[in-house]
DNA sequence: TTATTTTACTAATGCGCTTTACTAATGCGG
DNA sequence: CCGCATTAGTAAAGCGCATTAGTAAAATAA
């Protein structure tokens, strides 16, 4: 280990002339430091001659905060891969701190029992923390509670408790989109895939019943008998339209939770000798990248998945800048995309081609 | 700001009865500290009550480097949401560091002009660095072979120098499969989607020499007319392929280099009339999740991305620990993963159920 | 001219840890 | 019982920066 004795603020100072205090107030910009403009100038020449790069752990240790904001999954790994939530939500965050010195932790909670987010923010490692639990368990509120009192900085991106900070996608208002949408087109008999059991994940149970009391103020019957549920991947859509086809008569339109799934179910459909959208209309949920390129198109419901990270990420700066931020919770809507599934006229909410937005 | 006033080791410390050293010693587990038992548990006691978790800039500092390891996206955010690759590198990363204190620090490399990674070594705020350059240009390499020299930790995700340490997926040799089993079931007039266009993407342009020497080798003629490229997107996919149909005779069969462009791809064949794979034999790149539940389901060639990760995280770490790697490139192979659309009796290379492995 | 403010800096301290050098106490062979 | 090694610790220095309190010189006011 041959220590190349990297350049410190102080031969910077050296060869500057000056003392080490004046390098630091130059290099942070120190606005009532009063330093004349030849001295910052010889200061930022002899950092640049030398290539001084400060050190970032000393700089985090004198100023007693890092520069490190924190995205903390915890979601299984494979669920990451399936849609392209968590990409666009880096990218959001990117977005946010492009041009500053943030610089953007990934930490995956695999043992669900430790909590990470709270080590991240007591070891400053991360001044801030962005979370994305699927269903919280009460202790995790809690947590979350405690740290946000103590004054440390997490922003949520579901809206968990009223106290904890949060930019989320009204996935709901979602599903009142799609159930009225296939509805307006003349559908009454609409079967459902979950991506879970309705007993074990409140999340699905909530849009389940959203999706029944959406049918009911149109009124139309809610038959439980068309509703199943698969596990987010293709393949348990496949088998879930294979049931729901069991069922006679057939359903005339399906709703899945996910674009995904809807492939899967678009597999089993086909396989039974029926078209879409004649025999049956297809919605699916999230607007994946190829939602667009599958035979008929897949009508979804498009999130803006990159904007919620972007605006996670500002609230989290304010939060840890001490500004208030403007609002406790942010909510952003979803658009319904057109396309040929559902049977109906091409006509988009989304202004841009190919309605894929972000 | 009320300041919390974060436990600190001393409070341990004075909490066990002990000196300071004694409670580091304690909690970084030094070996030849000789530290009783009873005094190690009263540390442990203390430190479990005050709740304490160290600084980990303090912590950086003193040691002389950080605990964390950088992945650098060198290529434009809409890439990165097209196919699983970073997703999964990126859990690959953390199954290497699973249960270790190493975090990961994602950076996107936007400007192209500053190096970032050799701020991120220099700043100290990454032990180590994980690059992934596409086609990098000669001043990258240049900055990379530096960085090597000085002893900083740096892994590229392709192998560009003989002295950068890489761990990569052989991709060439899995054009090589595509090709030899396309003309192993009969084709020989064999059309081609590339991502790029062969002058500005050197990757692409060995790809597209290699698919046009396989089929030589084989004793194929190479129809350059059968060739065009898009660009990652589907539409890009469905545009080439729309154009490649023009060409007559058809070809009988297609090599997509990715299965992103193949589903569009697969939407011109369909929508000419023509039947896959009895018209056309399509195959894909990339095994994406979503390649099995097509219709009909895509031939593709996967590639060990979380492998390559996990590799890649395991190679850096060692360098970073000052061990020399059992080798300086690490070449990964892909499989070919048959499925309906190539017309083969389906027999996967890869033993999974549905050929879908990383 | 003298007192006061402003300008342009610097010395010194401390952030919270790791690590080196040192010490006191104990064990043990001869 | 002495000398030496071992055991079980501790004191203190230092990592590289930010920051506070202070100072000398120049500018301004009285």
């Amino acid at each position: 280990m041959n220590k190349p004795r990297r350049t410190t603020s102080k031969q910077v100072a050296e060869r500057a002339g000056v003392s080490q205090t004046t390098v630091s107030f130059v290099l942070n910009n120190v606005e009532d430091a009063n330093i004349s403009t030849e001295t910052k100038e010889r200061v930022l020449q002899a950092a640049r001659d030398l290539n001084y790069v400060p050190d970032r752990a000393a700089r985090s240790l004198a100023r007693g905060r890092s520069n490190n904001i924190a995205l903390v999954l915890s979601q299984p790994h494979a669920q990451i891969w399936i849609d392209e939530y968590i990409p666009k939500i880096l990218t959001g965050i990117s977005q946010a701190t492009e041009d500053t010195d943030w610089r953007i932790l990934v930490q995956f909670d695999r043992t669900g029992t430790r909590d990470v987010y709270t080590d991240l923010l007591q070891s400053k490692e991360a001044a801030g923390v962005i979370v994305n639990f699927s269903h919280p368990s009460s202790d995790d509120i809690r947590q979350i509670l405690a740290c946000t009192q103590q004054g440390l900085a997490i922003v949520s991106l579901s809206n968990i408790h009223p106290d904890v900070y949060s930019v989320e996608v009204d996935k709901f208002a979602g599903v009142q989109k799609v159930v009225r949408h296939l509805i307006s087109q003349g559908h009454h008999r609409i079967a459902c895939i979950s991506y879970a059991p309705a007993k074990t994940n409140p999340h699905a149970d909530r849009r389940l019943r959203i999706f029944r009391d959406t049918l009911r103020e149109a009124g139309c019957a809610y038959d439980p008998k068309l509703v199943r549920h698969g596990a987010f991947e293709p393949d348990t859509g496949y088998e879930a339209m294979r049931s729901i086809l069991q069922e006679s008569p057939h359903p005339t339109a399906l709703y899945a939770m996910n674009d995904v799934m809807a492939f899967g179910a678009y597999q089993a459909i086909y396989e039974a000798g029926l078209r879409i959208p004649e025999d049956i209309a297809v919605v699916g949920f999230d607007n994946i990248r190829l939602a667009n390129y599958v035979a008929p198109p897949l009508t979804t419901i498009n999130e803006p998945d990159v904007e919620q990270g972007r605006r996670a990420a500002e609230m989290l700066l304010a939060l840890i800048d001490s500004r208030q931020p403007e609002e406790k919770h942010v909510t952003l809507e979803t658009q319904l995309v057109v396309r040929r599934s559902c049977g109906a006229r091409q006509r988009s909410e989304s202004p841009e081609k190919g309605g894929y937005s972000f």
